[in-house]
DNA sequence: TTCGTCATGTAATGGGTTACATGATTAC
DNA sequence: GTAATCATGTAACCCATTACATGACGAA
């Protein structure tokens, strides 16, 4: 019941294949580092990690940090819920990820499954940036179709517009371009030989950078 | 009730403005010509066309062409049904036109209301414009900021995939740099004197040909 | 006469937000 | 001790989509 759905819990899942964490941190991430795709509120979040719980993909434990168990061990108290996800859980996000369909490509899913090429083998990498490349090219064909159609009876505001958009949606296919190409000769563009894993299964976990609990600066800043 | 709210509702008084349509014209236009921002489906449209009749602010008319007469003047047959804008409707419009709130910058409002800046006051237009591009410098800093705090601990994608993002944003606060100053000075860049938007162009986007009258790639080509 | 497109609609559902309610911890 | 921020949740609502249902019109 109540799927909440594809790319929440895409990236939840996602997110806490890398460490795991309580919803508040879960969500900072979901708009900062992770960020860039849109901000999720707690009304969707917390809801969502129930029933990833609730369907085994994760567990909830007090968390263990040092002021968790002084609150445990008190009376009644709320301690900090970490989430972990379970070996079905990952099992489950490596399904998703190796599965391409044509959702892979809409905007957001695009930018989820992106962020998360790390884990993700090769040539899923590839389809989903082919893929990608090839949803733009269709509407960027109509675009200019429907442009060619009514230059005439459209306005300086309106076809601004149209022309600014065209340029993005361009721009993407470049990056793409770019991507693609980089994935053929397997170099990653911007560091000069960085070794990158395969296969489905990441060696490497990135270094959990356990550190400074600070960290300002998180919220939506709606 | 059911305040199909905002974009819709705004799009479709701006697009009747211009001259009566029915609902299946409407729809394209608004996926087309408004193009770019997003598909509406029927099942949110004709809804708020109701609604919007509901509010005096649009008139259902049997259409007026022959085939409709035709169709009308046999018993029980369901013409196209034209809307049009009424006297209030225009006020309502005009109303929302001026009004400027922090919803203006969004994303997708943001859109909507340039697509009729034709229609828009010079000062409103210069309020929006300028309250977007704060807007999308904000963002950026919180990009930055973010981007700086945990560069270490990204893979190369994330960082791929931030550092595009971020480039987009800049794009478009230029574009709106562009724009303010285009307003500025009263001059429409493109006509006239034509001195070309400085930004990094597409070697020779293959020009349009001809004026094929087939019409396909209407539809949202879901 | 059938197929594609024009044309209008509704019910169920989905996927999310807002606003609210609650309380702990930290910094000042 | 009080404000800010950390932390978890829920209920009510919102806006839109999907899938369905209906039917006309033109062309092959």
């Amino acid at each position: 019941m109540s799927r909440r759905s594809g790319i929440l819990e895409f990236a939840v899942l996602g997110l806490l294949r890398e460490s795991p964490m309580h919803g508040y941190e879960l969500r900072k991430r979901l708009n900062t580092s992770l960020g860039v795709f849109r901000a999720f509120s707690y009304g969707s979040l917390y809801p969502c990690l129930k029933s990833l719980v609730a369907q085994g993909w994760l567990t909830e434990e007090p968390g263990s940090a040092p002021e968790d168990v002084r609150a445990a061990s008190r009376a009644g108290r709320r301690a900090k819920i970490v989430y972990r996800l379970t070996a079905e859980g990952k099992e489950h996000f490596e399904e998703l990820l190796s599965h391409t369909g044509p959702e892979s490509w809409e905007d957001e899913h695009f930018a989820a499954r992106f962020a998360f090429f790390g884990q993700t083998s090769r040539d899923v990498r590839m389809r989903v940036l082919e893929g990608r490349r090839s949803r733009l090219e269709e509407r960027l064909e109509r675009m200019r179709a429907s442009l060619a159609r009514s230059r005439e009876r459209l306005d300086d505001y309106t076809l601004e517009l149209q022309r600014h958009s065209m340029e993005s949606v361009e721009r993407e296919v470049r990056w793409l371009n770019e991507l693609i190409e980089s994935e053929r000769t397997g170099r990653s563009r911007r560091d000069g030989s960085a070794p990158q894993h395969t296969s489905g299964d990441t060696g490497g976990r990135p270094r959990e950078r356990g550190g400074s609990r600070t960290d300002p600066s998180d919220d939506t800043a709606k």
